[in-house]
DNA sequence: TTTCTGTTGACCGATTAGGTCAATGTTATT
DNA sequence: AATAACATTGACCTAATCGGTCAACAGAAA
């Protein structure tokens, strides 16, 4: 790619880069057209292959700018030292139901080109990011003293209950309930708090 | 459409429409191509157009066989004078769920229809069909006896919960998986029985 | 004025799109 | 066997779209 695109304004840059997240992450890479990139950044379509030197080239930019992207958010907002199976919960999903509504494009596009088969660009795209949700499953387990938990409930299974609850949460929100991070983030927590009653041993209510 | 579809034998119908769903339950109504529907299908891209006049014709007929063809089997399987709370979503979630694994792309076809915004099919399709969670929750909520429920528990909550876990449930599956109906849904039973065990009052345990 | 740099948008050849249709294969009728 | 009737093909049409190129333009700096 052409260094100079480093020197646009950061406002300049991230047009570009949102147009071109928001393409790659409603279609595959076979499908997302150049055109409704630049169009959508409104930019002319020269200046995409001026900065990227070819479709490919956007994407595997944009696939190393997103992995980074996300990664660094996502460690920003972690607190390694706590214990609470449910802070540990509520710290990390909170951190995660805010990329998702906050950057959305970005986290679509990430988990998709996992999933991206075109052979122009499979091989090149390091697929270390795939199982963010699993990970995300282990890291909670290690961390988090299990011992408050009721003696009937599987760690395990509770944690997949937490984090495909979270993610049908997010999913079936509006455009206009995202905006009120807040007042979401509250909406979350009162579930959150039902299952903590649910599967807490009563000494550590 | 040309009637004389209906003469063709059932698995040659079935053949066409299963591959017309599974491209238009991947791509958007624009970006579906009927050269990739024929392919998949076997047939000529002639033929297509014979019995279906036109894409918007097939897109049409699509939505038209995927919505009855769903409402018929969801209300084979529901049996409406069940109360039990649990028993209620076992019975629909597990009706669901084959669905989803039997069906995948017919389901997703008419979840995709209701987010269509192609000026040539958007203002065509009935959408009715939009809101099966809703409804879905709504009549969950109308029939079931909340009062099996711990009082700190609140039943809307509660069904979202489920309706949420279920569909992450079913979507973080390998195919593997999806082949043994019987196996997975005793997976399932379990996360649902544990869920049971905490949000029931003791006594109906 | 000149030079340099960011940017455009018309343009290219190739591909793909929805749709047509004469020709071919297939089955039933006489 | 000959014919009529229908099912099906695939080459073909025109228009649109694709990734990519490039001469030209705008504006700031020299």
């Amino acid at each position: 790619m052409n260094e100079k695109f480093f020197t646009l304004s950061k406002e300049r840059q991230d047009t570009i880069i949102n147009a071109a997240l928001h393409v790659f992450a409603k279609y595959d890479y076979k499908k997302a057209s150049t055109d409704e990139i630049a169009s959508l950044a409104g930019i002319s379509k020269g200046l995409i292959f001026h900065y990227f030197d070819s479709k490919k080239g956007l994407y595997l930019f944009l696939y190393d700018y997103a992995a980074n992207f996300i990664m660094g958010e996502m460690s920003k907002f972690t607190d390694t030292s706590e214990t609470d199976f449910f802070k540990i919960i509520v710290n990390s999903q909170s951190c995660k139901m805010s990329m998702l509504a906050k950057h959305p494009d970005c986290m679509t596009f990430i988990v998709k080109a996992f999933y991206e088969d075109s052979p122009e660009v499979k091989s090149e795209i390091d697929t270390t990011f795939g199982d963010i949700e699993k990970s995300a499953a282990e890291s909670f387990l290690a961390r988090a003293d299990l011992s408050k938990l009721r003696d009937d409930v599987s760690p395990e299974k509770l944690v997949n209950i937490i984090l495909w609850f979270a993610e049908g949460f997010m999913r079936t929100r509006t455009p206009e309930e995202l905006t009120d991070l807040e007042k979401l983030n509250n909406t979350y927590l009162e579930y959150l708090e039902m299952l903590k009653r649910l599967v807490y041993k009563p000494e550590y209510l």
